[in-house]
RNA sequence: GGCGGUAUAGCCAAGUGGUAAGGCAGAGGUCUGCAAAACCUUCAUCACCGGUUCAAAUCCGGUUACCGCCUCCA
């Protein structure tokens, strides 16, 4: 039975989708007014491996995650670089779907933009301020905190506990205009020269909170299954989206709220975020490393734990992936002499193992789990293709099998050496084997020596000599 | 001040009462002309103190350290 740990109530519990069989998730997305860094990134890939488990396990998955492109920095941004909101918007979302890309994150199934839905926000304020949820002040629209009397479920917050101001972020100036300091903005009116909307209190435009409660409720329905995001979201940006849209609808908003850790950076192990400043972009870093590397890094990480950023836990990443690709491989390479027929009790251990990988995720995507059978279904798929003889059947069923579960954690396994089957190449290693017949070792290792340094190895096995891209 | 998280070998990390999964790195070995790939073997008493129990990394009490949130953040 699949299992999530729900931050309203901070237990793991069975999941039970609403419509059986189908999973609605919203996942908040990054404010578009720079290329996303590793934290954005390892949000994205914790909800993407979560949704191929899903996949995998059979459901059906609507997966929705937003772009805030209306907001202060978005402004600021356009400010400084001359040019449009919209500009930068339409800039960093390019970007942004470039970058996802690379680290084979499935487009979501819709990327709804805040400014996308102006009219739908301006509704949905509107029935606040009908049944008094919310006030206008101002030309702004604020949401009255105190009213909601489930406020801080989900952060586990009481009002008046919360420390105004701790954070050092409140703006003096709004909150005078506010009837209770902890009320939040969800209208802002328009200062000079400020990208705006008309609405019934004047220019202006979306808080930050209330388009993911418009988008998630447009695109998933007042009710749905699960709210995903960073766990800096938890207090306020979750909260508030629960205040606004259970006041609105009556109904229970998300069911399951899930929430991933952070990236940490240096010896501290510090938070990145872009405010510290202390950011590795996605587009930077891949340019010096394997995209698939960073995501396999990421993936098998449990979502809710913290993930140290470093080279040397990269390096890590980059060897254990490499165990799985020469597993994939090694059966590969033994297709070509493989007997037809199975193993029955490889594909008994096989189905075993699937069964660990299996119970392993159910467990709140307990990826640790999770990968530990998948490199026993690595070791038990080189032992096989270490054998003498090899069934056809059952080499394809473990390639088969790990590319499926590799695929889980978003990497993709091949066998590289098609695209090498170079005449020249060729015609080196045919050279070096009449060399090594002969034994004439110093010239067959002086033409492995070359092959090397272009890149290409030579590994010589018992069915042949055969070649891979370093 | 309020709320939450983490502490297991050089490193990453699993493990919610019965004598510590897995991976990386290291050491030894098998295979190989030598390599590569792979396989085998080897490598910890679980931050600290006290308690409960026949038995605790796992439960209870306390201590310490680090990290995060408290309306900018994934």
């Amino acid at each position: 039975m699949l299992q999530v740990f729900n931050t309203l109530t901070r237990t793991k519990e069975p999941f039970k989708p609403i419509t059986p069989g189908e999973v609605k998730m919203y996942v908040c997305g990054p404010t578009v007014y720079n290329y996303i860094h590793i934290g954005n990134a390892r949000s994205a890939i914790a909800f993407d491996t979560i949704r191929r488990y899903f996949e995998y396990r059979g459901f059906k998955v609507d997966y929705v995650s937003n772009f805030t492109d209306v907001d202060d920095k978005m402004i600021k941004r356009a400010k400084e670089d001359q040019t449009t909101v919209p500009a930068i918007a339409d800039r960093f979302i390019k970007a942004f779907m470039a970058d996802t890309e690379a680290v084979n994150i499935e487009p979501a199934t819709a990327h709804p933009r805040a400014s996308e839905n102006i009219p739908e926000i301006i509704d949905f304020i509107k029935v606040l301020i009908e049944k008094d949820y919310a006030y206008e002040s101002d030309g702004d629209v604020y949401y009255r905190t105190r009213k909601f009397k489930n406020y801080g479920q989900l952060s586990d917050q009481r009002i008046d506990d919360l420390e105004v101001g701790a954070s050092q972020h409140t703006a003096d100036e709004e909150t005078d205009r506010k009837e209770d300091p902890i009320d939040f903005a969800l209208w802002k009116a328009a200062k000079p020269d400020e990208i705006s909307w008309p609405s019934p209190w004047g220019a202006g435009r979306p808080g930050w909170h209330i388009e993911c409660s418009v988008m998630s409720t447009k695109y998933l329905g007042d009710s749905f299954d699960i709210h995903g995001g960073g766990q800096d979201l938890e207090f306020p940006h979750h909260e508030n989206e629960i205040a606004q849209s259970e006041a609105k609808t009556g109904q229970k908003f998300a069911n399951y709220w899930l929430h991933n850790g952070f990236v940490t950076v240096g010896d501290d192990n510090e938070k990145m975020s872009k405010s510290l400043g202390n950011f590795v972009t996605v587009h930077d870093i891949i340019k010096q490393i394997d995209p698939q590397i960073l995501r396999f890094f990421m993936a098998t990480t449990q979502y809710r734990r913290p993930i140290q950023y470093s080279q040397k836990n990269l390096d890590e990443a980059a060897n254990n992936l490499s165990k799985l690709q020469n597993a994939y491989r090694n059966l590969d390479y033994r297709l070509q002499d493989a007997e037809a027929g199975d193993d029955a009790e490889v594909q008994g251990q096989l189905t075993t193992l699937t069964d660990h990988f299996v119970t392993a995720m159910d467990d709140d995507f307990n990826v640790q789990n999770g990968i530990a059978a998948v490199y026993e279904l690595a070791k038990l798929a080189n032992v096989y293709a270490g054998q003498t003889t090899v069934q056809q059947t059952t080499v394809q069923a473990l390639q088969k099998a790990l590319t499926t579960l590799a695929s889980v954690f978003g990497v993709k396994l091949t066998a590289s050496a098609p695209e090498l089957a170079d005449t020249d190449i060729q015609a080196l290693i045919d050279e070096r084997e009449a060399a090594r017949k002969n034994k004439d070792f110093a010239k067959a290792d002086q033409i492995r020596d070359d092959l090397k340094a272009q890149g290409i190895i030579l590994e010589d096995t018992p069915q042949g000599v055969r070649f891979r891209k370093d």
